[in-house]
DNA sequence: GTCAATAGTTTGTCCTGACATTAGGATGTT
DNA sequence: AACATCCTAATGTCAGGACAAACTATTGAC
């Protein structure tokens, strides 16, 4: 018997049944219980094991294929692929990055106005001409040090927004309490020089690299909620993904 | 009747029935017959006018919706996301990348070498030790203009390399020739300041900002094939991506 | 007129069953 | 011993049905 996969389902809980075996074997692949390399029992035997349909086990196994954790063949099985992974980009903010690295962001909101929305901005987030947004500059500060000078516009209909909140916690955090299904993200990654303006905020020189970054975010209903652009000390922070072809 | 989605299914055909309506659904949104924002009829319908069962018809839409495409309300329908989609960043290389956008690039190899792997190269390529490499620097130009200063290490035991063939097409094309089959790459994308080796070869000035990437790609095979350090000229490059939420 | 309960529509989840396709080993033949 | 053929095991595809959950709009009561 290779393998035991120590995971038990639970048919009372609202979690989808192959979503339960979606983390239970991400967790057994984490813990090492799963080594990389390693073979999987088949899906038929795996969903008796289980007591689930095989298109439930399935569907699980086909999030993972997706996801990059396992390369499934046809004839002859599914194996945990070599480790060396990294999770994939996702459509979370910085905040959210930085506070699951265990550090301890801090925010100063340098300027915020609701104000209308000008053409550029118009033409980012679909907007009708006198649509008013939010606009705000914050520094995001980790351990004291800054770290990235983000300016972000955001549309005025779907939940309010003040200078102490966006202090306090992520933008993303906000918009997702007040109700928005981000789904799709299109961000462009570059660089830069750090000017005048953006060299003593981030307390670095100008002339020394900056990253780029510029984002629009749509939500569930086809909205563009938020645009912005971000830069970051170069000697700070990268991007980083895992790409997974289809 | 809302739409008539003008496709046929081939049930002959060796493509999957799901997929050809996967193409049948996107080539309809790109000639604009299924137009963004407008609601699909419901799956069920869907499925009958085909003559297919739900189960394959939604499994179409899946792809749809995970590409970004469609856009599912449970109670509500299927919407076309409005617009505004960039494609999704792919496992493609830069050479693809130009070659599509009609520009034509050319390649200068400036140093080519098969030699035996260091330690961070063995490390980056889990390689055991004693192994050989190939280790090559090219300059990519479009339009005769220098855009990328790129260094790669590539296992020699997939597929021969020389220099001739890396100065008439990319990299990957020749990888997939030689039977590669790429699952998936982790990539790291940052900034840094032109230094005094790459500022003449990209033909700028030292104190330039470039954007840096670092690839390493991985077979259906989980081998690690390919692992590179690439810097762009920033005000000639950046990363554009779609990022689609789960 | 306003609010709450209800019915209907649509997607989400899960099941059982069947056959096709492929990879790789086992078998048998030359 | 080398080769071609068959068989088995595993994933890939497809069908049809059933019920659950969520959203909308209508209906009804106050």
């Amino acid at each position: 018997m290779a393998n035991q996969l120590n995971l038990r389902i639970d048919r009372s809980s609202p979690v989808p049944l192959y979503h339960q075996v979606v983390q239970g074997i991400e967790a057994a692949i984490h813990t090492g219980l799963l080594e990389p390399g390693s073979r999987l029992e088949n899906e038929i035997d795996l969903a008796a094991q289980l007591n689930l349909s095989r298109p439930t086990m399935r569907k699980a196994m086909d999030e993972l294929v997706r996801s990059g954790l396992l390369v499934r063949k046809r004839g002859v099985g599914t194996q945990v692929v070599s480790s060396q992974v990294r999770r994939p980009l996702e459509l979370s903010s910085l905040y959210d990055d930085l506070s699951n690295n265990g550090s301890k962001p801090t925010t100063d909101v340098l300027s915020f106005s609701h104000e209308e929305a000008d053409g550029a901005i118009r033409t980012a987030l679909q907007l009708p001409a006198g649509a008013k947004v939010y606009h705000f500059t914050r520094l995001r500060k980790v351990g004291g040090k800054p770290l990235a000078l983000m300016e972000n516009w955001v549309r005025d209909d779907i939940t309010a927004l003040d200078e102490a909140s966006l202090g306090a916690q992520g933008l993303y955090a906000i918009l997702r309490n007040g109700g928005v299904n981000f789904r799709l993200a299109s961000q462009r990654i570059g660089a830069m020089i750090a000017n005048d303006y953006q060299a003593p905020l981030l307390e670095t020189t100008p002339g020394s690299a900056l990253v780029t970054m510029e984002r629009t975010a749509v939500d569930d209903t086809g909205r563009m909620v938020e645009t912005g652009h971000h830069v970051y000390r170069a000697d700070s922070y990268s991007f980083e993904m895992t790409l997974v072809q289809r």
